[in-house]
RNA sequence: GCCCCGGUGGUGUAGUCCGGCCCAGCAUUGGGGACUUUCGCUCCCCCGACCCGGGUUCGAAUCCCGGCCGGGGCACCA
């Protein structure tokens, strides 16, 4: 290799230097393509209002906010709440709890719009469409003709009707002389085309179903990919981000521009991604939120953008690890564990630490000093500043119980030497009646025996704690009497357990789990 | 059946367009260690990858051909 570029230096060394010096693009996310095309670089959020934002809507929420910063651009908030269908459904709650999301992640739009409002210009190019012989309208059975003209690359009777005749049947449509599949309007994308799926693709059809903001007002509704290729033109769209299940609407798209010589919005796609350690499914949230199963649309097992919150999820944990995804068209499958390790990275300074115990298993402390009477315990052990939790240790009839972890005890054994953390260390008794026998006090001797340090709750104080998993168990445990001064929403630290935030303090004390 | 798209360590990603700065970088996971009164944070170390086969070339992760494997579309859903 050298000795070929010396060879080279040595023939041809101009061929060097431009070599050495060309740009080499930088790491991290593409440019966009063309935006010297545009005056401006504009995006827009499409989602379908059917429930809140979850993990996986993220990704295009992160992708199309951060490009539009980066170019300075414009975004725009679009409900794409057509009507939708038997599986697809609107809920009215989404129209909220999508900007809510919104704000969680720290996206500001521009402007906000509705689908459901612009009915009235889909219909204008609709018949437009239909005038200019470019698109009709179809009475046939939507599965013979799937299967006999689709299939076939056939055209049906319908295909060649007159623009007339076409204009009458989508009047009837209208009018609701045409009941819900007994007519939809086809564009003529082409009978011939090699992919089937493309062929005279259904631009409108018939709904009788209700709306939630527009009602039964309108009883024709455009599919996505029609709405979409008159709106991206007609909100000035430049550059589109989105998921690659959305490929062969862009093609459609692309076609509609074409019949109005539009200029072309850059289509970006990425590929699917999923969570190994996460379902997701809005469907199934939304029916466990409405029987109660699940406590709302924060519920862990949502994995909405509101649980996420709950449970103190730092916004820029989740759009680091979308952001590091890139725009890659390949199928992924990642862990949340990437998440969680953005988040530790980001929150551990400022989680206060405090001792909680699940399973507690009482031990009666004997021969601990007279007049030790209280344990403090850093609020943060890099942040001595900070102070210092204390915990009383007090005798009831003359008895000193504390309550350590159910796995320690197990793990302990029997006269086995151990600390209780920022406390003292003992010898523990697997007696009938559990004990441990004062043995020191210096931290020193437990270092020297490797033995282990725990956490403990003091029985007379305790403090009892609902923690919400991640599975959405909810368990009861106990903390530390310092939790009873911590604000609702502080991100702790529960040593040796995990992270988690108050959610709740009033009747008493609720922490939503975050991750180890 | 017809169409489309992918394939770099366990996972994700950079590099691929414009072949040599790549005996492949980064992050995370896993393993080990330092620090630490947490199984947290921080720091250090280690394991670990170009789907396969041809071809072009002085040189291929990168270009060409052929396979193999995987994902998806073919809804009057979004």
């Amino acid at each position: 290799m050298d000795e070929q570029r010396a060879e080279l230096a040595r023939i041809a060394p101009d061929l060097l230097g431009p070599a050495a010096e060309r740009k080499i693009e930088p790491k991290g996310l593409p440019d966009l393509p063309n935006v010297q095309a545009w005056p401006k670089v504009v995006m827009r959020l499409a989602p379908f209002p059917s429930g809140p934002l979850h993990v996986g809507n993220s990704r295009m929420v992160i992708l199309n906010d951060y490009y539009v910063r980066r170019y300075a651009g414009e975004l725009i908030l679009v409900f794409d709440d057509t009507i939708g269908s038997e599986d697809k459904v609107l809920e009215p709650d989404a129209y909220d709890l999508i900007p809510q999301g919104l704000d969680y992640l720290g996206v500001k739009c521009d402007r906000t719009i509705y689908k459901s409002d612009r009915l009235e210009l889909f219909y204008k190019y609709a018949r437009d469409l239909i005038q200019k012989s470019l698109a009709y309208v179809c009475t046939c059975n939507a599965e013979t003709w799937r299967k006999e003209n689709k299939a076939k690359g056939i055209p049906c009777a319908c295909r060649n009707t007159s623009p007339e005749e076409n204009i009458r049947r989508w009047e009837k449509m209208l009018d609701g002389t045409y009941s819900a599949k007994a007519a939809a309007v086809r564009l003529k994308t082409g009978m011939d085309l090699p992919d089937p799926a493309l062929r005279d693709h259904v631009i409108l059809r018939v709904s009788e179903t209700e709306h939630p903001r527009v009602g039964s007002r309108y009883r024709v509704w455009p599919l996505l990919e029609f709405s979409w290729g008159i709106d991206d033109h007609e909100l000035g769209i430049s550059h589109i981000i989105r998921g690659k299940d959305l490929v062969k609407e862009g093609k459609i798209e692309e076609l509609v521009w074409n019949m109005y010589s539009w200029k072309h919005p850059e289509l970006i796609y990425y590929g699917r991604l999923k969570f190994e350690d996460a379902t997701l499914s809005k469907s199934k949230s939304r029916r466990e939120v409405k029987i109660g199963t699940y406590s709302g649309w924060d519920d862990p097992r949502t994995w909405s953008m509101q649980s996420l919150a709950k449970r103190g999820i730092d916004p820029n944990a989740l759009k680091k690890v979308m952001l590091d995804l890139g725009l890659s068209l390949a199928d992924i499958s990642i862990s949340m564990k990437a998440v969680y390790s953005e988040n530790r990275k980001l929150k551990d300074t400022e989680a206060p630490r405090l001792f909680f115990v699940e399973f507690p298993v009482w031990l009666n402390l004997t021969r601990v000093p007279a007049d030790v009477v209280k344990a403090e315990a850093p609020v943060h052990p890099d942040f001595p500043e900070r102070g210092f939790r204390e915990i009383p240790l007090t005798r009831k009839a003359r008895k000193l119980i504390v309550g350590i972890q159910g796995t320690d005890y197990e793990h302990i054994e029997e006269g086995g030497i151990f600390r209780m953390k920022d406390f003292a260390n003992f010898t523990l008794q697997k007696t009938p009646t559990p004990g441990a026998l004062f043995h020191s006090r210096e931290v020193e001797r437990i270092r020297e025996a490797g033995a282990p340090i725990i956490q403990w709750v003091p029985k007379e104080a305790a403090v009892p704690v609902e923690m919400t998993l991640v599975d959405g168990k909810k368990i009861t445990g106990l903390a530390e009497p310092a939790i009873s001064r911590i604000p609702v929403g502080t991100f702790v630290q529960f040593e040796r357990v995990g992270f988690g935030r108050v959610f709740e303090a009033d009747p008493s004390i609720r922490v939503a789990f975050a991750h180890k």
